[in-house]
DNA sequence: CACCAGGGTACCT
DNA sequence: AGGTACCATGGT
């Protein structure tokens, strides 16, 4: 449904948020940088967000922040602004009230007191002075596990691909303004049961389309209750969504870490793990499962989110890592 | 064009 | 236990 109407506008203030970073760092893969502002779809809700400052009297009038050019957020993004600043939210429903972006976007959270948790290491100040004002969401549970069953080896601009067309050919539409670009909610479990392999694989996500259908097939059922997941303890958690196939830890950590705000949850992934090895192994090479037990003491109790800074510094900052030399090859 | 991507699993020693 | 091939597809 495309409706030609004005959006309806709320502020947020918050402080040392950077949207960029936060929307782009690969944890979740709906945001899209427009000239207007972030634009993405929470729960049934379009939205479009921008940071910008209050100004005049009572600070009642509004200065966007530019956006940056390249979404990633370099170092020293324009997006981003140290000090108390406002989110500026758009939405084409009225809601009673914005809990439920506050939630999302953990606007509320002391970003300084998570931060100071992390271990006084070269690698995470340098990560932390890189990614400054990166938040952790707080995603819906079956969108976040249904993407990340969909990332398994697959680059972020694909899994972005994948989810767009899962949710123009079976999400609902929504109320949009005209020219939105994401026009869909992400397809509901019960919309995505209702599928078969094959229409999954027309999606282009090759062989994790069974592994999504056995996953959208047993929250539909109520043999996997996503609210009853988040109740647990994380190991009962982790072990609720291992069941599924072609959930392994990685895959359950992501969802545990950005869905259900389990912030000791480390996942490792490909890039993940050479940074950990460049830098906390470069002789040996450890093996994954001493790997996790190796973050899981050594990061502290914010251990994910310190994982998350890591990963958006190493995808950012590819050369600080590519260029160091590897083992030097005896010549034969 | 090789190589790799926010992995997981089955099947080998 | 510890390694390895394979899965499907497209970006770089």
């Amino acid at each position: 449904m495309n409706v030609n109407a004005p959006t309806l506008q709320t502020r947020l203030p918050v402080s040392d948020y950077d949207l960029a970073s936060t929307l782009a760092c690969g944890q979740a893969f709906r945001w899209r940088a427009t000239e207007l502002g972030w634009e993405g779809v929470i729960g049934q809700r379009w939205v479009r967000l921008r940071a910008g400052e209050g100004v005049g009297p009572g600070r009642t009038g509004f200065r966007p922040v530019p956006l940056p050019h390249r979404p990633a957020g370099q170092a020293g993004s324009l997006s981003y602004s140290k000090g108390p600043i406002d989110i500026l939210a758009e939405t084409m429903t009225s809601p009673a009230d914005w809990r439920w972006l506050v939630d999302y976007l953990q606007a509320e959270l002391n970003l300084a007191s998570i931060l100071a948790t992390f271990p006084d290491d070269e690698p995470m100040r340098a990560s932390v002075a890189a990614c400054s004002g990166l938040r952790l969401l707080r995603q819906e549970p079956w969108e976040c596990l249904a993407s990340f069953i969909l990332s398994s080896t697959k680059q972020i601009v694909q899994i972005q691909q994948i989810v767009e067309l899962l949710c123009v050919r079976f999400g609902s539409p929504l109320a949009t303004p005209a020219g939105a670009r994401l026009t869909h909610a992400f397809p509901t479990a019960a919309q995505l049961a209702a599928t078969s392999e094959a229409d999954l694989r027309a999606c282009k996500m090759g062989f994790r389309a069974p592994n999504l259908l056995a996953a959208a097939c047993a929250v539909d059922s109520g043999g996997l209750n996503l609210s009853a997941v988040g109740q647990g303890t994380v190991v009962e958690a982790r072990e609720q969504l291992m069941k599924l196939p072609g959930v392994g830890p990685k895959i359950a950590n992501c969802v545990l870490l950005f869905a259900y705000g389990q912030q000791q949850a480390f996942p490792v992934d490909v890039w993940v793990m050479k940074a950990l090895r460049q830098l906390y192994f470069p002789k040996r090479q450890p093996r994954p499962e001493r790997l996790q037990r190796f973050v899981d003491t050594y990061f502290g109790p914010n251990a994910g989110y310190a994982q998350q800074y890591l990963f958006h510094y190493m995808r950012t900052r590819k050369q600080f890592f590519a260029a160091r030399p590897e083992q030097p090859r005896a010549i034969r």
